[in-house]
DNA sequence: CGCTGATTGTTTGCCGACAAACGATCCACC
DNA sequence: GGTGGATCGTTTGTCGGCAAACAATCAGCG
């Protein structure tokens, strides 16, 4: 989490025609991204002990769990990221033995991806935290204006 | 810009106690951000011509340039960024010939920040693609949801 | 004056995002 | 049965985010 500034911006615009950073949309994005990234950390080092999970991995995990099968590439746009981003995503949680990988001998291209009983286990004592999360990120707003936020942000996505 | 998946996830929740990920802040969050990117990319790309600024170079060379003269540590703060992030931002705006970079006589510890030609051109340069971008993220949106958007971030920040 | 604590900035290390280029494989179509 | 386009996964390089440890400096206080 990183400190703000009140903002002295008294003389933010001399050239360039008044334009401030602070209401535009990608600088709030952040820093709503920064505050949602250290309040997660902190509901999942609490809980779940060991290393914990970054949003990334538990993203991805939630979904092979879920899925039960799948492929990395598919993984990958489930979960919203990029074939390289999704490779070390999975390249950390097998290292962790979280997830098992195999060949699909119908596709010898594809990486097949399956939970480990472990992964499984960490993944469904993991939910608990990941809604605390939310809730704590969520905390500042009623709930009428939460549900607003999310429509408008899945519309904006 | 990541591709999505309509998502078929109709069993998604086996022993996850119906927790889904794309309802979740942190990952419509993700989503937006990774949008915004893309765009702003496309916009400054071709509007900046050379290299293009990528969005916190833009925030911190913008801070620069509306105040003129400050260390390290305010544009930081300014800017919300970490010590060690601002560090690397400020190193590739003054490689770039954008910033310049001075101690401070009666404060040794701190460096001090000015714009340089190139970079306070650059800057009000910047603004109109800079503006574009904000807007085509926000297509999508009416105006009253925009307003609505970005007084719910500001509250969560 | 000398000590102590706070502040400023740097470095290192890990995680993540994306682009671009690549080899391997599959599949549709000829 | 070939062949060309598409898909899958990997690698490399740049950028950014944070934590933690560190050196240098400043400021207050005895």
């Amino acid at each position: 989490m990183v400190r703000a500034t009140p903002e002295q911006s008294l003389a933010d615009a001399p050239l360039l025609d008044g334009y401030t950073v602070e209401t535009q949309v990608g600088f709030l994005l952040r820093r709503a991204v920064q505050r949602q990234t250290a309040i997660w950390q902190a509901c999942m080092a609490e809980g779940v002990g060991e290393r914990e999970l970054t949003p990334r991995q538990f993203t991805a995990l939630v979904k092979i769990v879920g899925h039960g099968r799948v492929t990395q590439n598919q993984l990958g746009r489930m979960a919203a990221m990029d074939p390289a981003t999704i490779q070390g995503v999975v390249r950390r949680l097998t290292a962790r033995g979280l997830v098992a990988t195999a060949r699909d001998p119908m596709d010898r291209r594809t990486t097949v991806l399956t939970p480990t009983e472990a992964g499984a286990a960490l993944a469904a004592r993991g939910v608990a935290h990941a809604r605390r999360a939310t809730d704590e990120t969520l905390a500042p707003l009623a709930a009428a204006e939460r549900r607003t936020l999310l429509a408008l942000l899945a519309r904006m996505a």
